[in-house]
DNA sequence: TTGTAAGCGTTATCAC
DNA sequence: GTGATAACGCTTACAA
């Protein structure tokens, strides 16, 4: 059917290659009656040009790649990679680019990873990635293949980057808890070998410092992103002499480990124990109570990563760009009011 | 770093372009001492072939497609499609292929998808689509593009697709619920434009059938695979007069929403109403009380139609092939034992 | 076992 | 404005 080359094209138009190519490339110097004639030719025959032949000329794919962490195949959490992708995929269509997500696990099929990226499929690459010392973006930097990240490593140099504030964010969470009147404030912490992980904590307790109320161990979870160790820490949490009143989670897949541990007990959120989140999933609104949760702009980050990227395709642009998106704190109903309301009349 | 080409690999090892690609091709007909220095060389350089230059010879890409529904990227659903990816994404990295994604609303730009296709980026695709009508399976065939889908459409005669047997799955389910004596047994249809949600739903009317029990259109409920419906329909199921002691949902991810309308009017899951659920996600496991449901092969779904697939690819092979997998009633606690526990002594 | 040369389907550089 | 013609980097007969 569409087996048909560009000379069979140029034939049953009566032009030469040529002609057909410019018509394709939407090249000016094409007489219109000519130009109309090629096209006709090519809509009847749905004629597209082979992708190899034309990348082999001219060394470009228009194709970008996007890398996921290994955890997104096994996590709730795949929402926010997949809203990342929708930003990538849109600027894509935009800017007429491909973009394709690579499957398979990361950590062991490294070497099919690299050989594949070698192989020059993409242009470029977007790669999510919030993890220390990740081989990938060390790879991609010496091969000199341009990608820009979705995350950071402060370990690693990457020319191009897009992140949010993680500290910042976390620390805004906690001062809202800790302004409600809230002093025993348990976190659970996400994956650290995570960036983002690392830096929620250490917002988390910068907000303790900067009021003066003293780090508890005993209030500080390890966990790993999943549902099962929010429900975990959480009971452990409420089995304390002295339980905490509040909880910030890293992520909001967590939070709902921490809300069936809470009901389990009759421990009522947010009356007995208030809840931020982190992420704003659209998904778990109908889950929990209304959650009150950090907001990340997804979608935003994938679209100003690819942007970037392209930027640095067209352009040969290689400024750095370090971009931190905004956040924000989003309040819903899972923090009630605290010293306030037994201040009420 | 990797802008080498094979004639220079082939200077740099003294030996000619061809037997270079014979070493990267792994033909047998190189002396052993030639091969090993021009793998020395491969090596010192980092060199990969251009997979351009190789497609526009051999005419094939040995990569694979994956396309998604739409729906995918809305839906805590998800997983159920990531699962199905692994699935193909491992038998690919097997047999040395290389599978991508492909990123994009389906519905929003069709067109630049099936220019993609046709620029024949992939030997062939893998296709999750349990849509009637849906134009993509259409377009693969009548553009003589091999593929396998992963669901069908009874509209559709699709050369080979994979699924599982919704109508006898679903059926099963209920079964289980009236086997406890339950007569009253709401169901949360999917939506009905997947050809799953239709045949969820005609096996929940051939099970009461079976056993004389009316169908009560009170009990059916309009649903769209999301949190959101679950909760409102259940609502609306727990307004009746006479509430259903039981419901059957068309899938997992809406019984989240069925229980936490019950939460809320202090229904008990099991004691007050039974539940079984479809898909069998992981993740959900924390959230619910263990979920009685269908498990759904979905990895093994992505495996078979990645195997088919390959080997319609490597032997040409054309036959019709449709195969149904096998799903299993898993139970756990959200069912309880009615009947049997007033019988009790 | 190895090398030479043709050709894959495009785009790009020239002439005309 | 249009058409030859030479790349692009590889594989693959066919020769040697």
């Amino acid at each position: 059917m569409s087996q048909l080359t560009i000379e069979d094209i140029a034939r049953l138009a009566g032009v030469s290659r040529s002609t057909v190519s410019r018509v394709i490339n939407g090249q000016p110097s094409v007489r219109p009656a000519v130009r109309h004639r090629v096209q006709e030719v090519i809509n009847a025959h749905k004629y597209t040009p082979q992708a190899a032949a034309r990348q082999l000329v001219t060394q470009r794919t228009r194709t970008i790649g996007l890398i996921l962490p290994d955890l997104a195949y096994n996590l709730f959490a795949n929402p926010i990679f997949a809203l990342m992708g929708q930003g990538v995929s849109q600027v894509c269509v935009r800017r007429e680019y491909v973009s394709m997500q690579l499957m398979g696990q990361r950590d062991r099929e490294e070497q099919t990873l690299f050989g594949l990226l070698r192989s020059r499929h993409f242009d470029g690459v977007v790669l999510i990635s919030g993890e220390y010392d990740d081989p990938c973006p060390a790879f991609l930097k010496n091969s000199g293949i341009p990608y820009v990240r979705i995350g950071r490593d402060p370990n690693h140099d990457d020319l191009k980057y897009v992140d949010i504030d993680n500290v910042e964010a976390a620390r805004s969470a906690v001062k809202h808890l800790i302004g409600l009147g809230h002093r025993r404030i348990a976190m659970i912490k996400g994956l650290m070998r995570d960036t983002s992980a690392v830096d929620r904590y250490e917002g988390y307790k910068q907000a303790l410092l900067e009021v003066g109320i003293p780090l508890d161990e005993e209030l500080v979870g390890d966990g790993d992103w999943t549902v099962a160790c929010g429900y975990n820490l959480t009971q452990r949490f409420l089995d304390l002499p002295s339980p905490p009143t509040a909880l910030f989670s890293s992520n909001d897949i967590m939070v709902a480990g921490v809300v069936r541990a809470a009901h389990e007990r009759g421990i009522r959120v947010p009356e007995d124990l208030a809840i931020v989140g982190f992420d704003d999933l659209d998904q778990t609104t109908m889950i929990f109570p209304e959650l009150t949760t950090i907001r990340q702009p997804c979608v935003q980050m994938g679209v100003r990563a690819a942007e970037i990227l392209i930027d640095q395709l067209e352009n040969d642009n290689t400024e750095p760009v370090h971009e931190l998106l905004p956040t924000t704190l989003v309040i819903r109903q899972s923090c009630g009011y605290y010293k306030q309301q037994s201040a009420a009349p």
